[in-house]
Parts: C-alpha cells; sequence; structure tokens
DNA sequence: GAAGGATTTGTACGTGCGACCAAAAAATAC
DNA sequence: GTATTTTTTGGTCGCACGTACAAATCCTTC
C-alpha cells in the first residue's frame, strides 16, 4: 500500500514491518495509547492481517518483549567479550546497555518503561522472558565483587537498581542532536557511580565507614 | 454513593475526590489506560459531574501536575529548611523528593512518569508548572558548587540527571513493605553518588583526572 | 420560604476500539 | 497445472470512549 512491488528481493516478511511499527508506536505512545489499527496501518496492513499474525494485543507485545531481550543480550554479550577484567566488562555492558535503550530498536525501551503497567499476567510474561538478560548482569556484579573492586559494604542489589535507573532514564531526556553520544554518557556514568561526585576535601576518611553507616 | 451521609463535618468537595482518585489510576494505569468513566466512579460521581468540574481529560491532568508541584515543592523547602550546609540540604532535599514520590499523593509519580508521552500542547504546559521545582533545586546545586564541595570537572547537569533518573525510578520497585525506607533509600543513594562504589584500591590517584578524561 | 445560581444526574452522540470471520487472493506442494 | 495451504482482504460485531446537555436537585442568600 505505502510502497510500489519494488525489486524481486524486497524483504516483504510483514511479520517484521509489523513488530518494528508496533515497538515504535509502544514507545511514543505507550502500550495503552496504541491502537491496533494505527499499528496496522504504519505497518502498511489492514487490521484483520495484524489479528491472524497476532491474536491479541498482548501476543503483540510479548513479542516485542521476546525480541528486545534477544537483541540487548547480544549487544551486550558481544560488547564485554573483548575483557576479561570484571570492571571493564561492567563498564562496557553499560554502553552496550543504553546503546541498545537509544537505538533505533524500539523494542528495548518499551520493554523498560512499558513493563510495569501492563496486566499482571502479562508483566509475568515479560519478566520470564527477561531473565537471561538479568542473569547476565548478575554474573557480572558478582564477579566484580569477587575480584574486590566494589567496596566492602555495599548492598550490591541496591547499586544495581541505582544504576539501572539512572542509566534507562537516559531514554527519557537524550536527543541525538545533543552534546554527548551514548558512549559518553554511559562511561560518564560509570565514572560517576565509580568514584562519586563529592570533591577530595570532602570526603570523610573511611570509605567502610561510611557505607556502614547507612545501616 | 460509596459512604453514607456521614457527620455533618465530611469533607465532601468532590474536587478533592475527583483529584485524588484520577492521580490514582493515573499512576496504575497511565493516562491513556485510564477513562473518565474510571475516574467518575472510583470518586463516586457520575461521568457528567466530571466534565462539570474539569471540561477535558487534559484539564484533569494539569490540575493533577499543578497540585504535585505544590505538594513536592513544600515538601522540599521544609525538609531542606533546617540546615545551611548546601550538601546536607541536598541529601534532605532528595529525601523529602522520595518521599513525595512514594507517598500516597499519587500525583508526584504521574507527573514524572506520564509528562514524556503526552500530547506536546499538554506536556509544555506540565513543564511550565513544573518550573518552580526545577528552579529550587538548579539553586540547591549552584550553593554546592560554589562551596566546593563538589569535585572540580564536573557536568552538573548530567549529574542532576543521573541522580534524578536514579532516584524517581525507585517508585518503579519500592514495596512498602520492603526492607528499607523511603529516606533510609534516599540516604543511601545520596552516598553512592557522594562517594561511589569503587573499593579504595581500585580508585585512581586524582580525581580530577578521571573526570577530565570524559572529555 | 422563595428565588436563583451552583452542582449533579442520567442519558445520548458520534467515534474508535479489540476482536472476529467469510471470502478472495497469493504462495506452495504435488 | 491443479490442489492445498497460507495469508490478506474488507467489513462487521458489540462495547467503551470523550464529550455534551437538558432536566433534576442541592445549596445559599435574603
Amino acid at each position: 500500500m505505502s510502497t510500489a512491488k519494488a525489486s524481486a528481493t524486497t524483504v516483504h516478511v510483514p511479520q517484521g514491518r509489523i513488530l518494528r511499527a508496533a515497538a515504535q508506536l509502544f514507545r511514543e505512545r505507550g502500550f495503552g495509547g496504541t491502537s491496533i489499527r494505527a499499528v496496522a496501518q504504519a505497518a502498511g496492513v489492514l487490521p484483520g492481517s495484524l489479528t491472524y499474525r497476532f491474536r491479541t494485543k498482548e501476543d503483540l507485545i510479548v513479542a516485542i518483549a521476546e525480541h528486545a531481550v534477544d537483541y540487548a543480550l547480544a549487544e551486550v554479550q558481544s560488547a564485554i567479550a573483548p575483557s576479561r577484567d570484571p570492571l571493564e566488562r561492567i563498564r562496557l555492558g553499560m554502553r552496550a546497555h543504553l546503546r541498545a535503550l537509544l537505538s533505533e530498536e524500539d523494542a528495548v525501551p518499551v520493554l523498560v518503561f512499558d513493563l510495569h503497567r501492563l496486566p499482571e499476567q502479562t508483566r509475568t510474561r515479560l519478566i520470564e522472558a527477561r531473565r537471561p538478560y538479568d542473569a547476565i548482569w548478575e554474573g557480572l556484579c558478582y564477579a566484580a565483587i569477587g575480584a574486590g573492586q566494589l567496596a566492602a559494604g555495599l548492598d550490591v542489589s541496591l547499586v544495581k537498581r541505582f544504576w539501572f535507573g539512572a542509566t534507562n532514564s537516559v531514554a527519557l531526556w537524550y536527543r541525538p542532536d545533543g552534546p554527548l553520544s551514548p558512549d559518553q554518557i554511559a562511561d560518564a556514568f560509570s565514572t560517576l557511580i565509580a568514584l562519586g561526585t563529592l570533591s577530595p576535601g570532602a570526603r570523610p576518611d573511611s570509605l567502610e565507614q561510611a557505607f556502614k553507616a547507612l545501616g
């Protein structure tokens, strides 16, 4: 409908077109704010075809989420492969995570931002789908702890939430024409979380005491 | 409808009931995922009454956002009043910010999380409404910089985004019956952003160099 | 306690929703 | 080149949406 027949080699697999169109609309307007008719139109397909491929709207977002996990997982794994230093692997992994979040692969931010307000049953399915991704980060963290690179007394799960919260929120303000690239932002965040922001003179004598004082 | 007439002192101002009900539903299901009828029912009112108070759905969320700003601003201002130390004022302010975000005042998370996918015109109105809140944090940051409490070479606006991103994301996983109170979480986050997470042995010799290396 | 404005009621309107499906068309297998 | 399966079409179902509004009710004021 939108394009001419084009050449014989045209990628005309509509499954991919539908998923991409849906992910883009979900990213922009949210799951609840996007109609399947709008998805169909954006994909250049009639509503009936969409229903044929994905029986319900929920099936659609689940497929998007599964794709997002596949994509982000592959990106992170190939990004961390070059290094064996745990801390460096985390830095590289966070670069890849942020690149995936800000990329044209709209599925990733959809999984990150729309998860928490989906129906309970759908949310459970998506958290399940995300498990392999959570697992790889779990492993990266334990490796850094084991190597003694992180300060003693840290609540690691809290640090993880802190870091992912900050990093994911970049998607809410990032603009491609801004002054910093995704990798630059990721590195800046890595440095902040690693070293903190206080000037040397304002720091306490003992790091361990400061962390333990949090109770 | 939901309650008996009760005493003569009953707060029966429906404006407040409607705003509270709407904020709660928007928080749970998002703006697009909440119908005006659902708001009316939750407020114990028929749809017509709601239209009488708020001509459109957009007027409703703008009213919620304005209330959120009033509330959070007052909370932060009274929280920072006891101290004159810039760093301490930021810590206290962040406590108040997180308390407001996690409180029963659903308007605050609505403003934080629903803003970015509203129609352009509405978003502009809400950002305008939020301006006083942004201004107070601007002031707190400049005070800490002026006092030399933050490391030289920091990109302050990036640090602000980092910190608010992390803190706001607490609303996505916090549960009241969890092990940490909002104030404990806020303090833990303040310590993380202040000191970083590396063990002493893993830190570079010069902080300034590390920050400047980010380009 | 009557008048008159403020508020709520109950319902209606046109639109768009998610889902559905018989029939047509295209692709594939034989 | 026919038979079979896969996919798309184009339209319909009943429902819920945001909004509007006349009639009924409540509340205040004098």
